[in-house]
DNA sequence: ATAATAGTGTCTGTGAGACATTATCAC
DNA sequence: GTGATAATGTCTCACAGACACTATTAT
């Protein structure tokens, strides 16, 4: 790295020095990447004529192995040595999804020291955004226990403390992660404060039926970022597929938003962000619809 | 963790699979934090009727022994077995500045196998914020080489290319940290491509003199966060004493976004952020102004 | 008086919310 | 025709950009 013949203070080059580099000087910990890989799913519909409701799914795996044995946890696995925490968490994406290419984004990394009752591990989540219909259905060959869940994000309860120095802010989301066969629910606690010009935000599970590890709180963590990025960003392009209407468009941002948008203000919005082309849905009860796809010159206004 | 006796493919329980549970099976990376200390200083004025020029303002560490030796990193260090990451970057936080309570965010995680060159090492940054008024001037007791930098962020090269199937921007910047001694500086290449719908975004050092590791990056980063969390989040407050007036709040809010801003404008905006006091400024070569605090119960718009 | 900053008033354009209206299909 | 969605038109309100204008201080 350095050119010049440059010692340390016991007369080392920076060759000398890194030749009797002691790594394993002290224990460390392991280091392992989570996935929270969410797609659109449209429900089944019994009126042929009405538009099919926008579901919002996060994959889950059913774990084999102790501990949480039983329990569904986010697909994820170690870091290799030799490999970067992105290709680690490329493998394991492309691993459940067979999918090389697909949108990806490191989202937090959590540290607590007992979050796994294992031995100390270090854990870093990724995002990742799939269009439901370039998926196989069955996700992923080897992960038998893989299964796609309905998620649903609720504030149960929200209040304010205000106290001489300062606030408090604690606020009760229920996840909960529903399928055919199971039904999963958690409760995380989130508390910020601000003492003084201190702000400070914590997470913690209250409740926890069926999700292994701290990963309720994972989950909670990517729904708000998802959200939030939804709002300034073209984030949501990512769960559509190549060719969608403007309302299938609304719905998909409906259900991550939660709550309803008004029709002529979102068109006007997504003008930009989008090019039309000459194709039009058939076969629907009503009138036909215009199919656009995603314009990548868009500039976020 | 589980109340039934539940047993896994081999007939353990989870009593007995933990006590034979073997954490050291392959090599782990080491996992170390690095601290983005922030603050806004006065420059020196000659004309005492003027207001002083503001500047943004890091904290940096001259390196006393290999890699890298004699130039200058971030603060940081390892994360122990038994700390949590968030206490790891308390207590570095807290040996710079010698304060307990700072505003503190986790920035993102940088995994590159090659990142440094003694082993693998995988590192979480933490962006702080801290007002200059409370703070020592002399940073931390220990940290004989630690020194404050002026901060500047150019953008030096902006392209777009488009290509068939998508586009890709690329862009240079480059990051000066100047004081009265030294000179530091950098340039990262930023790539942001769109392929189809596949969105991918890299960051490379192409140009580093003084800067250790690739802590340029991260610098280019928080720096990037930081202005995007001003213009959003009431992140900016954290920069300021106790007691402000409006034009001192603006002209942090300047040299952060690196843009004027219009003063009538820009107190419209903050009007609910902020409590006035009774107080006022004296001594200035020109009308007093109205000190202000920050209003914790602001709701963001 | 002067040079500086502090602070207000107001016009204008943009864009979102709200809601009404028209268009177009399958059956 | 009916029932559904698609798509557009338009009014209003909030707010940011722009800029002119007034206020107040130390020297």
């Amino acid at each position: 790295m350095s050119d010049h013949p440059l010692t340390n203070a016991n007369g080392l080059t920076e060759a000398q020095f890194l030749a009797t580099y002691d790594a394993d000087a002290y224990e460390h910990p392991s280091v392992t990447v989570d996935m929270l890989i969410f797609t659109v799913m449209d429900l089944e519909q019994n009126n042929y004529r009405k538009l099919p409701q926008k579901s919002l799914q996060l994959l889950l795996i059913k774990r084999g192995e102790h501990p949480y044995l039983g329990q569904w946890a986010l697909p994820g696995g170690f870091v290799a040595v030799d490999e970067s925490i992105e290709d680690a968490a490329r493998r394991e994406l492309y691993s459940e999804t067979n999918i090389e290419d697909l949108y990806m984004e490191q989202l937090f990394t959590w540290g607590a020291v007992h979050r796994d009752p294992r031995t100390r591990v270090i854990s870093c989540s990724y995002m990742a955004l799939v269009d439901r219909t370039t998926l196989d259905v069955r996700a992923g060959d080897d992960a038998a226990d893989a299964a796609w869940f309905d998620v649903s994000y609720t504030i149960e309860a929200e209040h304010t403390t205000t106290t001489e120095q300062g606030m408090e802010t604690e606020k009760r989301v229920r996840i909960k992660l529903q399928n055919e066969q199971e039904t999963l629910s958690a409760v995380v606690r989130i508390v910020e404060s601000v003492q003084g010009r201190v702000k400070k935000l914590s997470r913690e599970i209250v409740e926890s039926e069926g999700i292994a590890f701290d990963h309720s709180i994972m989950i909670e963590y990517a729904i708000e970022r998802l959200r939030g990025k939804a709002e300034y960003t073209d984030i949501v392009f990512n769960l559509m597929p190549p060719l969608f209407t403007l309302s299938e468009l609304q719905r998909v941002y409906e259900i991550i938003l939660g709550k309803e948008l008004l029709a002529a203000a979102f068109r006007r919005k997504m003008a930009d962000a989008v090019t039309e082309t000459d194709e039009y849905t058939k076969d629907a009860g009503h009138r036909p619809s215009k199919l656009y796809r995603y314009n990548p010159e868009w500039s976020h206004k």
